[in-house]
DNA sequence: CAAGTGACGTAGA
DNA sequence: GTCTACGCCACTT
């Protein structure tokens, strides 16, 4: 696997704190790409299953919290699974004001 | 090497 | 507030 930058993305992923979500523009900035959101998104799409239950992709969230219709095994369990985490929604997004890294 | 694709982001209407 | 269009990067074929 020479996905490199993948294996980045995973490693930004699994560092995310409980409680806390990253916005895929958030993480590639990390990875140094401001602008590899895309590349960052496909990195969790190619997210192998086996590495699912050790990557917190549901972590994972589009800018300003909004979750994607094409989010892993489905946006509902997505947000299912955030909320176990305690993280609050404001609707369909997530409360980025309490859990985005966005101020 | 070139083209196509994709869990995005921002700007404009 | 919602939708459309373009641009960005990385990876595959």
């Amino acid at each position: 696997m020479k996905a490199g930058f993948f294996e980045r993305v995973y490693d930004a992923v699994r560092a995310i704190p409980k409680g806390r979500v990253l916005t895929y523009g958030q993480i590639a900035r990390l990875l140094g790409t401001p602008r590899g959101a895309r590349a960052v998104g496909w990195a969790l799409r190619v997210l192998p299953k086996k590495l699912s239950h050790s990557v917190p992709w549901h972590r994972v969230v589009g800018a300003g919290g909004r979750i994607s219709p094409r989010a892993g095994f489905g946006p509902l369990v997505q947000k299912k699974r955030l909320r176990a985490e305690g993280v609050r929604f404001r609707g369909e997004k997530v409360d980025v004001g309490r859990h985005g890294v966005a101020t």
